[in-house]
DNA sequence: AAGCCGCATTTTATCGATAATATGACGGCA
DNA sequence: TGCCGTCATATTATCGATAAAATGCGGCTT
């Protein structure tokens, strides 16, 4: 239990323990053969700094939090895609979890909690603009997600409207006159939900066709088996659609269930696109349509943006709306 | 930038540090109106204790971490299963990957890095036997995963070969008889890969089925991409096969798109079964049977484990082998 | 009335590293 | 020979909280 400290390894070379600071960091030069002695001592004792007190006194934990709803599915991967951007500067990647809830991203984001990292990549889920106005914090910080920010934040969001266009655009296009807005809402604040179902209602528009308020269908949560739950109730309700814009891919995947278990073939009887284009969107049979959200270049961005702050920039803050492309695949007609 | 510190509080309350950080910490008693005092104080100022200085002197983060190879799939599902159980201790759990690169995760379990934490949950991927042994510290860790470990680690690791046998005797009872091991290797150490093709291989002895080496079928990745080009190649090299045993659902995955691009029809003409009953598992039609690793008995297992430790527990290590059961769905014959 | 005790609060020392500043040895130059 | 500058290394103070020990005060006992 009793770790070897600074002071240890300094006495073992016979030097203060300012002259092993400074061979561990390289801050002022050191004689060669000091270097040697420190070294050798460090490697005897097995001395490794401890970061707590480095931090303390330096201010620097060289570590980044990515905060996010909920471990798994989407935060997942493009957390596998941020951490190596964060990993080239030598910093370290850390993810949090917040439940999706208020309470807990409010927790997250305390001046407390944000102390243990040079910087913070925030997936807002829970907060709106109000309660993240209220995050008062010299920290550098990134918000990402689809949901109105305070202007002084950086932030990046998707398309939302454009990729949801698309998507149904894709669809009428293929064919397909009643399309479902699986997932979406008419929410008036800027939502995921609600950003979409205007992309989707634009398609619909373009198109001439009607809005019929019945296709845009809720689920309660984000997962595949409310997904699945709620397009049961559709088709056990009797309303015709021969398309389905589900609002992501998780929500698609529920749906593809349900039409595989209600005898409903996909391309042929219902069209089917999501968004995200998660890995798993590839590997479903027979394939997921989905907009791609470009994890990398979301990452990108986002780090971008951290970086410069981390680095001390205090100009504006920036608001990306980072664009998306479709990828058809077998789930619609025009896919392979 | 500028913090306001225990200190500030403390001459706004007309009062010493120390009397503040008894008030916030309720260690010893304070009256009432001085109590009062500075809560008032507090929130004036809006202070917020600096949990890298109580780290340093007391000693206690209240942080877990879950060290993980890569943040999606199974390891973001288990995760959020585990987050729970930390947070009912009201400690904080964070998660790191080590990209399944031993350097990375040497580096992970580092002196250095652990002292951020109360405890650790390492999920081993890349380091054997002997690199593990030469990780001391004194922090409270439990392993988690497939390989060997030396005993004076708590260690938590699922039934692979029970649940490999059960997955290959299911297929082997409705009808299969030539059953691919996808993803498994001959490996002779303890491994996920070996252990779980010594289940195929003790269902198709227990069958009296012969064990063809060359369905044995290594992937690169134990990823979908990975998963369906093995499988590909396989059907490619005109080897005949009516089932096939996934060493994970990821690679299930894989599975399913290689066979249906190959107009196999799942459970018709091959049957398939994978490992560790993924949400998505459930949804991917035609339902994939899966062995369902009890993500919420491991993590209750991993979590009591360190707990215990954490309580200050010097006992010997205990090796849990958590048990598993096979979850029957459309993707073999025995499903709806 | 003297002494002691319990309780609230303050003081001091400390966790371990590092920024800022001080010291001291040596070489160069007039 | 004496002074100064340079470079390596040592000292001191500090980051902010908290454990442990010290103080001080009023009440109770005898």
């Amino acid at each position: 239990m009793a770790r070897v400290t600074m002071a240890d390894v300094a006495r073992e070379a016979g030097v203060s323990a300012m002259t092993v600071s400074n061979v561990l960091n390289e801050r002022l030069p050191v004689n060669e053969p000091t270097r040697a002695r420190v070294m050798a001592a460090v490697a005897a004792l097995g001395y490794e700094v401890n970061l707590t007190a480095r931090h303390l006194r330096a201010g620097r934990t060289d570590t980044v939090a990515f905060i996010v709803p909920t471990f798994h599915d989407y935060f997942g991967e493009i957390a596998d895609k941020i951490a190596p951007l964060i990993e080239a500067d030598g910093r370290h990647l850390v993810l949090e979890r917040t439940s999706a809830s208020p309470e807990y991203e409010m927790a997250a984001v305390s001046v407390a909690r944000l102390q243990f990292y040079d910087g913070v990549l925030l997936s807002v889920a829970g907060l709106d603009r109000d309660q993240l106005d209220r995050v008062r914090t010299p920290k550098p910080i990134v918000l990402l997600g689809e949901r109105d920010v305070p202007d002084r934040f950086n932030h990046v969001r998707l398309a939302n409207e454009e990729g949801a266009r698309l998507a149904t655009a894709h669809m009428i296009e293929h064919g397909s006159r009643r399309i479902l807005a699986l997932g979406c809402t008419f929410d008036t604040a800027h939502m995921m939900s609600s950003d979409r179902r205007a992309g989707w209602e634009r398609a619909l528009r373009d198109a001439g066709l009607d809005v019929d308020a019945r296709h845009v269908v809720p689920v309660s949560t984000y997962t595949s088996a409310a997904g699945r739950d709620a397009l049961l109730d559709v088709i056990a309700s009797g309303l015709p659609f021969d398309g389905v814009f589900a609002v992501t891919d998780v929500i698609a995947l529920g749906a593809i269930a349900a039409l595989a278990e209600s005898g409903l073939r996909v391309p042929v009887d219902v069209q089917l696109a999501g968004f995200d284009n998660l890995d798993m969107a590839r590997f479903v049979p027979p394939g997921l349509t989905s907009v791609d959200a470009n994890h990398e270049g979301v990452a990108e961005t986002a780090v971008g943006l951290l970086r410069r702050q981390m680095a001390g920039w205090t100009g504006p803050a920036e608001h990306v709306v980072a664009p998306v492309r479709l990828v058809v695949r077998g789930s619609t007609r025009g896919g392979a």
